[in-house]
DNA sequence: GACCAAAGTATAGCATGCTATCTTTAATTG
DNA sequence: CAATTAAAGATAGCATGCTATACTTTGGTC
């Protein structure tokens, strides 16, 4: 088994993922969203004021990464940041106004990104390939890392 | 049809990403490689000698960020730029020794880390997760951007 | 031969992600 | 209760990617 760019999954992958990145950020831009706060505005407008732990725990990037990703977020003005009275090195993470009216247009954005992206697929072969990266995903995710 | 980041093929897409990466980044640090550097490596195996506009061409990446990786690879001695006497304009890129030392080490790593990631797969669910991922990222690239 | 467009690189500035380390507050334990 | 450990965040520093812009040669064109 040799290597080739077209036959490396992880070569693929990272090609695919910085497509659709591409494709997500030129529709969400113009809202003032960028493809980092995508997920975290996702959990938000689903429940609002996690925590940012809770938040690394849903989204599964790392707590430095998400501490960077709200401070950005709070400078624009699309989250507030509350300590909690009960335990002092809480954080509530709130939308603001503005971010709650985003729902709708950017979550349309994302579906037309991934339809747009997966028209070339007959719709048997887009559920398997949502169903392999599931797959794909949750297999990592039970393996152990340190193998 | 509501958004689910477990349905869609953007998200899933993005988190396999970087769990690729982290994997890949594992294997290839201790010998010095990263996984911005290692398509450049991948296509200087293949060939030394190309210009930096070439692996532009080759590995779909910004010219800004090719540029960006390879002053990093010349910094860490993995290649060395040559001005062309023919045109002045352009630089081949060459390997050095160490780096041409790497690549049996490294494309073992990256045939390793896509065998274990796809381990949860079967043989013909593998087949099926390439041909789909090629399949998507051919009908991008054939796609007009500007829709 | 001066002028201009195109090609090849470089640089500035930013977003997103990581690892490593530090600070602060809470909880546990002796 | 004092001392330690654990949990929550913040910060520093870096890699990788992008857009936008500037610089330098080349290759016509007039």
């Amino acid at each position: 088994m040799t290597f080739s760019k077209d036959t490396s999954a992880g070569y693929l992958i990272n090609d695919l993922a910085r497509r659709f990145a591409s494709l997500l950020q030129a529709r969400i831009r113009p809202m003032g969203l960028s493809t980092g706060v995508f997920p975290v505005m996702v959990q938000l407008w689903e429940q609002d004021g996690l925590t940012q732990a809770e938040l690394v725990r849903r989204i599964g990037v790392e707590q430095a990464t998400m501490a960077n990703t709200l401070a950005r977020m709070q400078r624009d003005g699309l989250i507030e940041r509350r300590r909690s009275l009960a335990d002092g090195r809480v954080q509530e993470i709130r939308l603001t106004d503005l971010s709650r009216k985003l729902r709708a247009p950017a979550l349309d954005a994302a579906l037309d990104v991934n339809a747009t992206a997966l028209s070339g697929l007959s719709e048997e072969e887009r559920d398997q390939f949502l169903m392999l990266l599931v797959k794909v995903i949750r297999s990592l995710d039970h393996q152990d890392v340190t193998v």
